[in-house]
RNA sequence: GGGUGUUUAACUCAGUUGGUUCAGAGUGUUACCUUGACAGGGUAAAAGUCGGCGGUUCGAAUCCGCCAACACCCACCA
């Protein structure tokens, strides 16, 4: 096979990435291996790639091929998430772009509209993964709103509800009065604006003295209910269980002491308005307070603003505050910045407001969850510095609020019958409801049009929450074989930005619906940031397009370029420059490819000594970076694992080894060596395999023809072997040796062609790799004693002298200020070990162990210094 | 405002219960090297008072306290 001088890693990409789907290596069906799975954060439906799924993908996929590899089944699970709220704003916007308003569609419309952009766009994200060459058992793909996942989630609410963990309550939400529409909390921008800070006085019930509140918005006045102090405030804690007069509205309301107020701001005193305010909502439920409601859905105030009815609420603002003005009310105003929440879309301020909705109790359900993390741990957070931030969640939770008014999602599987919002029942379809609001009212002439659904969605998470659980229909059908194969599964790769939101709710819903973990380790990544340490955003435009740079650099260089700065749990600051360094690894091993299958073939069966030497050695190492890579492995510290392999094909594998064993020019090599070295070369391609799968699949069939059960992707992970560290050791010796001549070499400019003798007065056998040595020093030969009538010069290297003779004439004096330099660091150093063991407060505290090893230096050092002086003697 | 982290060479990061010959890697930088796989390369070198201050200890990048800068998550102030 003719093998092309330039890499091309376009070509190559498309054809194994075909290759291995035609032979089906990703799918996985239970068999007698163990599994090992993964599932897949399911991205957004309409979602392009970017940076952090290359990230995240990549990591699953290195797993996920190394397992293959392994001999577990592996089963990586994709699919898509349906993404209530992103994917609902892009159709509206997209139907906006067309002239056509959310509001003038029925919800069927709708719909119909989101199903077109989902099947027009969804899934295209799924395809660019293949790109990067992803492993995934495509056959299992899901997604959220699958039939069989649809019907998981509704099931999972049936049954939350039947245990009374369901309930209806209300709660505070941005509602956009332009729109006519809740918004989630990342459609509201807050943006400072200067407004008034408004102070108004309020009459105390059978007193004559008054109390001051100051406020921002005074037409919430008339939906005041409370007036609030902190209880440690001495100007005011007398008053607490006292009654105030509302203005204007002439109200008796309650003045309450709680340390949620400020002393320092404004007052000191504050109104409450829990129908309008957060915060208030919070004082109001806590302090019993009442719920007032003064505005209308657009905005304009309602039957409750009495004489300021149908107003607009700035106009009414305007009016409110003449009318205190009036009555000698308002004391005074000040300016004042605060922030104001605007919709993202019509920029009209939000307006907090009451609305009904439907809660999930976590007191009860979370309790296994906490004991799996945080006692038992069951289930491993890496990084461990995850957990702290999982253990504040838990402890603070609150109940989850689990509808949306959104019409993209699951629907909320109550039906109401009647006028009262509190006559429903909840069932999976609309024929169990009949029945079960049959039963419940008794009345038998109830019709199927009676009922009304619920017309709000589930919130998304409570669809993925489900994810490791429903991609394997556990909900429906709990018992099926791969349920009971696949779960638990063992790693989960996301973000650390959806701990709480998806990946304990999943730990959650695990012990809850199936009794079990859904996965052991949570693999946190962190999140992608350009050089300038920003977010990458598409506001900012500062995120790279990963399938440009897929083209530029091949998938392969692009996902060691994301591996090699990607610490577990740490921001990655990507630099395109990485992955040009991807790609020059890339070439690298293409080009020692080339190098090996350009050797002519001698018949001859035999090796040099250097050859087998280089073998030697480099089986050895290859143990002991194949141990090395295990524990990183274990310790999912990947990116390490990488320049492990990295640095053992550069530098061991081609810097060191090829060229101990590269024939001189135009020379043959035996059919033996090549045998050797092919093997050596497959094993380099498994262990990189995971990182860079194309490159390392396009070699393995170009080093010999393979069957399809012979493809690298499912081929054999070496087993770890015993190895001789001592070898180890004494190939290091010869590397400094020769690094140390390359020095001489570079320094006295000496070049690389001319040949050099090197004398030791040590036995020769203290070197077990001479004929490593003479070959990649480039040496005549290494002789047994030092001639110290000849000019040239000393190094030394651990505890062994050395002498070159050298043609050149040497500067003498030069020679000596080295060798003296070097003495004098050596006594130096002699001198603070002793002063240390002369120390009796070391002597008496430090473990026996470290004053060996101080013994030891001191001992070390002396030598170091002797051998300095002997060769010093040769010069005088 | 509450919480959680981060700060080590020009850049991105390791540094595993404090203790081997004076803190490591990759990239970049500098010098030299091109007919023999690869200039997308080779060989070598330079580069750090481990954010600041204080404490514990015979000994601190590592443990404790305070401060500073930055980041993320949560709540956003009448």
């Amino acid at each position: 096979m003719e093998i092309p001088s330039k890499f091309n890693s376009n070509q190559i990409e498309t054809r194994w990435y075909s290759y291995w789907l035609k032979n089906e290596y990703f799918k996985s069906v239970p068999d007698k291996r163990p599994p090992y799975t993964i599932v897949i954060p399911p991205p957004n439906v309409t979602g392009v790639l970017h940076m952090g799924h290359m990230l995240n993908n990549s990591i699953q996929d290195i797993l996920i091929r190394r397992s293959r590899m392994k001999g577990y089944n592996a089963c990586w699970v994709p699919g898509t998430d349906h993404a209530s709220i992103a994917t609902e704003a892009k159709v509206v916007e997209k139907l906006k772009e067309e002239g056509i308003n959310k509001q003038d569609l029925t919800r069927e419309e709708f719909l119909k509209h989101a199903w077109s952009w989902t099947n027009e766009y969804g899934g295209v994200i799924l395809e660019q993964l293949k790109k990067i060459g992803c492993s995934c058992d495509w056959s299992r793909t899901k997604f959220t709103l699958d039939k069989e996942m649809y019907e998981s989630v509704i099931n999972v609410f049936v049954d939350l509800y039947d245990k009374g963990l369901i309930y209806r309550g209300y709660r505070m939400v941005n509602w956009d009065p332009e729109a006519k529409t809740t918004l989630s909390d990342e459609e509201v921008i807050y943006e400072e604006r200067e407004g008034k800070l408004f102070h108004v006085a309020y009459s105390i019930q059978n007193s004559k003295s008054k109390i001051i509140i100051a406020t921002t918005r005074p037409e919430t006045i008339l939906g005041d209910t409370g007036i609030c102090v902190n209880p440690k405030d001495t100007r005011y804690k007398d008053l607490i269980g006292q009654k105030a007069i509302v203005p204007i509205c002439n109200r008796l309301v309650p003045i309450i002491g709680d340390s949620y107020v400020d002393m320092e701001f404004g007052t000191g005193c504050l109104k409450v308005t829990p129908a309008h305010d957060f915060n208030d909502k919070v004082l109001g439920e806590k302090h019993n307070l009442e719920f007032i409601d003064i505005f209308n859905s657009d905005g304009t105030l309602n039957h409750n603003g009495l004489i300021y009815n149908g107003l607009d609420r700035f106009i009414a603002r305007e009016k409110i505050c003449e009318d205190l003005n009036k009555n000698g009310n308002l004391i005074k105003f000040e300016s004042h910045k605060n922030k104001v929440g605007l919709s993202e879309r019509t920029k009209s301020v939000i307006e907090p407001r009451l609305s009904d909705q439907w809660f999930l109790k976590m007191e009860e359900i979370v309790k296994p969850a906490k004991v799996a993390v945080l006692e038992d741990h069951s289930i491993t957070l890496i990084p461990k510095k995850f957990k702290s931030t999982y253990r504040y969640w838990m402890q603070n939770i609150r109940d989850w609020n689990i509808s949306r008014q959104l019409w993209w999602g699951h629907r909320v599987p109550a039906y109401y019958y009647g006028e009262n919002k509190d006559n429903f029942v909840v069932a999976q379809n609309i024929s169990n409801a009949l029945k079960k609001a049959i039963i419940k009212t008794g009345n038998k002439q109830l019709k199927e049009s009676d009922l009304t659904q619920d017309p709000d969605v589930l919130d998304t998470w409570f669809s993925s929450w489900l994810w490791p659980i429903s991609v394997f229909d556990g909900i429906r059908n709990p018992e099926n074989e791969d349920i009971n194969y696949y779960y638990p599964t063992q790693d989960l790769v996301t973000g650390p930005d959806i701990l709480f939101f998806w990946v304990a709710r999943m730990i959650i819903s695990g012990f809850e619906f199936i009794g079990k973990k859904p996965f052991s380790n949570v693999y946190l990544t962190g999140l992608v940031r350009d050089m300038k340490g920003r977010k990458m955003s598409k506001q900012l435009g500062n995120s790279p397009d990963a399938l440009n740079l897929i083209n530029k650099y091949g998938a392969d260089s692009v996902r060691v370029g994301l591996m090699l700065s990607s610490v577990a749990g740490n921001d990655l600051l990507f630099d395109e420059n990485l992955c040009k360094q991807g790609k020059n690894f890339a070439i690298k091993i293409w080009n020692s490819f080339r190098l090996i299958f350009s050797w002519k073939i001698s018949k001859s069966n035999t090796l040099s000594k250097v050859e087998t030497q280089a073998i030697f050695w480099y089986e050895n190492k290859f143990q002991k970076t194949l141990e090395k890579l295990e524990i990183q492995f274990i310790k999912y510290r990947i990116s390490e694992a990488l320049m492990t392999i990295y640095k053992l094909i550069w530098e061991d594998f081609c810097s060191w080894f090829l060229e101990l064993i590269k024939p001189d020019y135009n020379k043959p090599v035996s059919s033996k060596l090549i045998k050797k070295v092919q093997i050596i070369f497959e094993r380099n391609l498994k262990l990189l395999h995971p990182f860079m799968p194309f490159i390392t699949e396009e070699l393995w069939h170009r080093i010999s023809t393979r069957r399809p059960d012979e493809a690298l992707c499912i081929s054999k992970w070496p087993e770890i072997q015993n190895y001789d560290n001592q070898s180890l050791e004494h190939f290091q010796l010869a590397k400094d040796i020769i690094v140390s001549i390359r020095k001489i070499r570079k320094e006295k400019g000496i070049e690389s062609k001319e040949k050099l003798i090197l004398q030791m007065n040590n036995d020769k056998k203290v070197l077990k790799f001479s004929e490593s040595i003479i070959k990649l020093g480039g040496l005549e030969k290494i002789e047994r004693n030092i001639d110290k009538t000849l000019n040239g010069c000393f190094f030394r290297v651990k505890k062994l002298e050395f002498f070159m003779p050298l043609k050149k004439s040497l500067d003498n004096k030069l020679e000596i200020k080295k060798i003296e330099d070097e003495l004098s660091y050596a006594i130096g150093f002699l001198k603070s070990v002793e002063k240390k063991l002369l120390n009796s407060k070391f002597v008496e505290n430090a473990p026996k162990k470290i004053i060996e090893i101080e013994k030891k230096k001191a001992l070390d050092a002396n030598e170091k210094i002797a051998l300095l002086r002997k060769s010093l003697d040769k010069f005088n």
